[in-house]
DNA sequence: TTGTCTGTCGAAAACGTTTTCGTGTTGAAA
DNA sequence: TTTCAACACGAAAACGTTTTCGACAGACAA
C-alpha cells in the first residue's frame, strides 16, 4: 500500500526545505532550473497530488457547493442537481448533497453541519414543513455569516437571497387559459394544500384565468390534496359529482392519478375530459395517454442556480447586496391527455 | 455579518489560552469548573462550532462519502443515492455527489479529485465507458493508497473490493422460467450489448432458462440495442417478424418502448403478447399496462454499501482483506403487462 | 526546610499547504 | 578590494483544531 506523498516527505527525499518543493512545483521562478525540474520529477514519480482539505483550510474556500433539497427519488429534483452539478463541475467546484427528507429539523442540521467549513455556499430547496412554520432563521443566519445562498423553485420571500424559479402563477394561468380557449368551461383543479408555495401559486394562476376570462368559480371544482397516498376519493368525487370537461392538475402524480380515476369510472381522456399536469418528468412522458404538461426545465435552473452561486462567490465586491431573481421560462408541452390545443 | 468565531478568538477575548478554551469546551477535567463554564457560556453566547475542515485535516477523517456514478436523473440510482444518504446521516457522514455521465473521463477525473483528503471513502456504480475499455486503474490506485471502495450494480471481478449486486443471471432466469411456467414457448429478448455487465448476466440469465426448460434458443428472438434512442426499428422488426407470445426486456426503457410498439402494431398486452421488464422505477408502475417486473431495491442496496464502508472505515484492524459481496434479494412484481403468473 | 503531590493552565507540535521575508552566496561593477 | 545586485533557497507564520507535556503554585507530609 502507498499512502499518499506529502510535500514534506518530498522535501525530506530531496534533501531541500518545504518551501523549495511547494515553489518548484508551482512554477516559481525563485527556484532554479535545476532543482525545479528535479523535484517536479520526483513528484511525477511519486504522483503528488496536492491535500485539498490542507487547501481549503489555508485558503478558507472549499470549492465545493452544498446542496439541500427535499428529497431526491424525484425526477425534477433530480434534473435541477444534474444541471448544478454539470456547471459546478466545469468551473472546479464539487456539489455535496444533503437530504431535508420534507422535515424542518433535517433541514436545520444539515445546513447547520455544512455550514461549518465544509462547503463555499448554498444552494436550496425549502422542505414542505420548514414552509408550513415559516422559519426560516437558520437560513438567514448562515447568509449572516457571509456565506451565500441561493434558493430554487420552493422559495420565500422572508429572506433576501438570490432565487431561481418559474412563474407558477403566470404557468398555470396560461395553462388554464389555453383550456378555456379550446372551450373548456368547467375546469377543475386537483392542487395541494396552500402553504406549499408552488402548489398555491398554481392554484391562483388558475382562479386568475377562469375570473379574466369571465367563468365563475366554483368551490366545488377545487380540491386541495394533504396526502397523495390518500387522495383517490377526493379525485372519484371530484370527477363524478360536476360533470368537469377538464381538470388542471397542479403536479404529475395528481394528473396520472387523475387519468387513473377517469379511466376506472369508464370517462375517456382527452374525448371525455381533457387533463393538463405540470412538470414534465418521466411519468407524463410514459403514462397511456401521455400528458399534456407544464415544463419547468431542471436541468436550465440547475445550471443557472450554480452560475449564480458561484459568480457571487467569485465576484471581487463581497458584501453586493443586489439580490436577483432568475425566472426559467416555461412552456406547454402538447401530448395526449388533451386535444390539440390552439 | 458575523463571521464564524473561532477558539483563538474565544481565548483573546476571555484572556486565557487556546488550549484552555479547547478542553473547556470538551469538559476536560483538567480545567476548574470556574473558568470551565465560563468558557461554555460564552462559547455558547457566540454559537461557536468547530471548523470541520480544520478536524478533517488534523484527524485525517473528512466524514464524508464520494458517490461516483453514471447520472442521477435515473431512478434507480436515485433511490441508491437516497439509501446511501440516509445511513451516512444517521452515522453522522455527509455524502458527496460526482457524475460519469458515462464518460470514463470523467469517472477518473472525479475520483482522482475526490481521492486527494476530501472523502474517506467511495461508493461507485462503473459507466458504460469504462466498462467497455476494461480500465480500472483509477479505482486500484485509490484502493492502493488505503482508501476503502466499495462497488455497487455495475461492478468488476477486475477489481478487489466490497460490492453489493443483484443476481442479475438468476433474477433473469427466474422471470423468464415464470414465463415458460405459464404457457410461453416463443420468448423474445430485448437487451443492451454485451460490455454493460447487467445486460449481459441477464441475457445469459434468458439463454440459461430457455436451455434448462428445453426450449431452442432463436438467435432471431435477441435484440441487443446500442443506442436507446433509435431502438424503435429493431424492436419493431422483433414483433412483427417472430410471432413471439412474450418478451423479456432487461430495463424498464425497453419494456415500455415494446409495450408503445405492440400497441402501434395492434397487439395487445398481455393478450397477444406478454412482457417483462427489470427494475421497479416509476415507469412500470405508471406507463398503462402496467409493467410485470424484477423489482431491484435500490433504497436496500444504498443502505447496503453505505454500512460496509463506514464498517470498514471504522473498523480497527485496517487492512482486512476480506473482500464482500453481497446478494441484495430481487423479487417479480406482477402487474398488468403479463397474464398472473403462477 | 525539603520534597512530593495535586490542581490549573499554557506552550508547542501536528495535520499539509502557500507565501512572505530574510539570508547567504556569487558575480560583476566601481 | 569593496559594494551591491541578483540568485537560490530556507525559516516561519498562517489557516483552526486537539493533545501531549511541561510549568507553576499551593497544600501537605516528612
Amino acid at each position: 500500500m502507498k499512502r499518499k506523498v506529502t510535500l514534506k516527505q518530498i522535501a525530506k527525499e530531496l534533501d531541500v526545505s518545504i518551501s523549495t518543493v511547494s515553489k518548484s512545483l508551482r512554477d516559481s521562478s525563485e527556484i532554479s532550473e535545476d532543482t525545479r525540474l528535479k523535484v517536479q520529477a520526483f513528484a511525477k514519480l511519486y504522483n503528488y497530488k496536492p491535500n485539498l482539505i490542507a487547501l481549503s483550510l489555508k485558503n478558507k474556500k472549499t470549492k465545493t457547493i452544498g446542496i439541500i433539497i427535499p428529497e431526491i427519488v424525484h425526477h425534477f429534483f433530480a434534473t435541477v442537481i444534474s444541471g448544478i452539478e454539470h456547471v459546478a463541475n466545469e468551473r472546479g467546484y464539487n456539489v455535496i448533497v444533503c437530504l431535508s427528507d420534507e422535515s424542518f429539523d433535517k433541514e436545520v442540521i444539515n445546513m447547520e453541519m455544512l455550514a461549518n467549513g465544509s462547503i463555499d455556499g448554498f444552494i436550496m430547496s425549502l422542505s414542505k414543513e420548514t414552509q408550513q412554520r415559516k422559519d426560516f432563521h437558520h437560513i438567514s443566519e448562515v447568509i449572516n455569516q457571509g456565506m451565500p445562498v441561493v434558493m430554487f423553485d420552493r422559495v420565500t420571500n422572508d429572506v433576501l437571497c438570490d432565487k431561481v424559479i418559474i412563474d407558477d402563477n403566470l404557468a398555470a394561468y396560461q395553462a388554464v387559459e389555453s383550456l378555456i380557449i379550446n372551450g373548456m368551461k368547467k375546469i377543475g383543479i386537483i392542487t395541494t394544500v396552500d402553504y406549499v408555495s408552488v402548489g398555491k401559486l398554481r392554484t391562483e394562476g388558475y382562479l386568475k384565468a377562469l375570473l379574466s376570462n369571465g367563468i365563475p368559480i366554483n368551490n366545488d371544482f377545487i380540491v386541495k390534496i394533504e396526502d397523495i397516498d390518500n387522495c383517490s376519493t377526493q379525485i372519484e368525487e371530484l370527477l363524478t359529482n360536476n360533470d368537469l370537461d377538464s381538470i388542471f392538475a397542479v403536479n404529475e402524480l395528481f394528473a396520472v392519478t387523475a387519468i387513473k380515476t377517469a379511466k376506472r369510472l369508464q370517462m375517456n381522456v382527452p374525448e371525455d375530459i381533457a387533463i393538463i399536469g405540470f412538470t414534465d418528468g418521466i411519468i407524463s412522458n410514459y403514462s397511456s395517454p401521455s400528458i399534456t404538461t407544464v415544463s419547468q426545465n431542471g436541468i436550465k435552473m440547475g445550471n443557472k442556480a450554480a452560475q449564480m452561486l458561484i459568480e457571487r462567490l467569485e465576484s471581487e465586491d463581497e458584501e453586493n447586496e443586489q439580490y436577483i431573481t432568475e425566472v426559467i421560462e416555461t412552456h406547454l408541452v402538447q401530448r395526449e391527455s388533451t386535444p390539440i390545443l390552439k
